[in-house]
DNA sequence: TCTCGCGCTATTGTATACATAACGTATTCA
DNA sequence: TGAATACGTTATGTATACAATAGCGCGAGA
């Protein structure tokens, strides 16, 4: 417990959340498992209160499943859970561009969206892309999706998509660093930020469906890193999510 | 505590949930107000632990916030959180319609979905609709809703419309009781039903982008139901959850 | 009279003890 | 030999006690 710092600055149940889910996403815990509290306790360093807490908020999150005798376990997540939870994604990601078109976006709000977008093609400037640069991409990338989420000025919107978001494969940049070495990756970059660049257009000129339109698309570009991600194993250990797959084997 | 065999038969934690989402939406618990846990346990016979986790429970349904300094507070929503609830709930509904139509549904899969809708039908045979006709219709349309839901066969869109659908107020049939008394309330409950026909038209025909467009066209009739009911407030009582509800004034 | 500071109170966060239910194992009976 | 039942152990659900923090009020000094 050399942590002093962590243990009084944030509440034990943060602390055995987030230990919790990093146990998760690095596999310690294998998806179907069930997790003991007195177990959990030991690995986390918090009592049972906060420990059990955690459990819910991870249940809400939809790391967990409920066991209806009592307890929680592991989910686990077909290909087509992923797929169809980015493609929810992109849908609720769309309704928020939509909503930003259809009603107003200042020029001032508009603002933080496009140097984001500057920044993101200054990176995109070298050939070829640096590990680095794929590293800023994903900052950047996750700022400019937040930012437009924020633009739909919908609360309820906001609230979802980060719901949405919350599973780790299914944020906006869950499969970028997967194949950071392979050169159709910068290419499926160059088409991401054509994206981005095209939403700001029609939310500027208040077109709601073309703004829906390209997110859905949008969202269709982290499918295939998906897949790209599963055929090419070669950097499985950038994706700490894969750990939740379950396979036909399983 | 004369109920004794609800003491006995579910968890204190599911009977406090129950017991304090029936004063938010009884108005016992005003919006913007801090939720004492003392009160709480008083109130609902559980004891704090239980108390604790349905509180957490019920943040994550939406109906509460936390508070930063501690605790949670009732949240109050704008007559717009609610329209765009609503929206939000129809955007996702529209995603399920469209993944039962693109993926296909057997025949046998749509009986239950035919049964429901020619259940209604026989409702709204007779006219003017009795009372108990709007409350049988309620019902049904709740089934119908679950049923078309479930078509989607992807449980995480299936999980994030019954999160969306938790908030009182943007579950299908949330407005409909509202105005039984009105006869602008028959047409839309025939328009509605409308619907109901055409989405299953249209995932029988594989009609993806129909189904996905009658869907959201449909949430707007709950919307309309919403401005409807809040304009011709007398039948108010028949709306718990508009308890919640902050206008202008507040 | 207003402002700043100190202290108290009340409420939440945490820990632990206890009870109950479920699961596994062993033994007995058919 | 197999199955069923009973008992024991272990886990979760619940309650309560304790600690820490935040908010509020009162008092004193400027």
């Amino acid at each position: 417990m050399a942590e002093r710092e962590v243990d009084r600055s944030v509440s034990q149940t943060v602390k055995a959340q987030l230990a919790l889910r990093d146990q998760i996403l690095s596999g310690a815990l294998r998806p179907g498992e069930r997790i003991s509290e007195l177990q959990a306790v030991e690995t986390t360093g918090a009592s049972r209160t906060p420990v059990r807490m955690a459990l819910v908020r991870l249940e809400e999150e939809g790391l967990l499943e409920a066991i209806p005798s009592g307890g929680f376990m592991v989910k686990a997540f077909s290909e087509r859970d992923i797929s169809d939870s980015i493609e929810l994604r992109g849908t609720l990601e769309g309704l928020a561009a939509r909503f930003a078109a259809e009603r107003g976006v200042s020029a001032r709000e508009l603002e933080p969206l496009k140097e984001c977008l500057a920044a993101i093609d200054e990176l995109l400037r070298q050939v070829p892309i640096s590990v680095d640069a794929f590293s800023s991409y994903v900052t950047l990338n996750a700022r400019f999706h937040a930012l437009l989420t924020e633009l739909s000025r919908s609360p309820p919107v906001i609230r979802q998509i980060d719901r949405a978001s919350a599973l780790p494969f299914a944020s906006p940049s869950a499969f970028v660093m997967a194949q950071s070495a392979l050169t159709e990756a910068q290419q499926i970059l160059i088409i991401a930020q054509e994206h981005h660049r095209v939403v700001i257009d029609a939310i500027e000129n208040r077109e709601g469906a073309r703004a829906e339109a390209i997110m859905r698309e949008h969202a269709r570009l982290a499918v295939r890193n998906l897949r790209l991600a599963l055929r090419n194993r070669t950097h499985l250990d950038l994706l700490p999510a894969l750990a939740l797959i379950k396979t036909a084997t399983d």
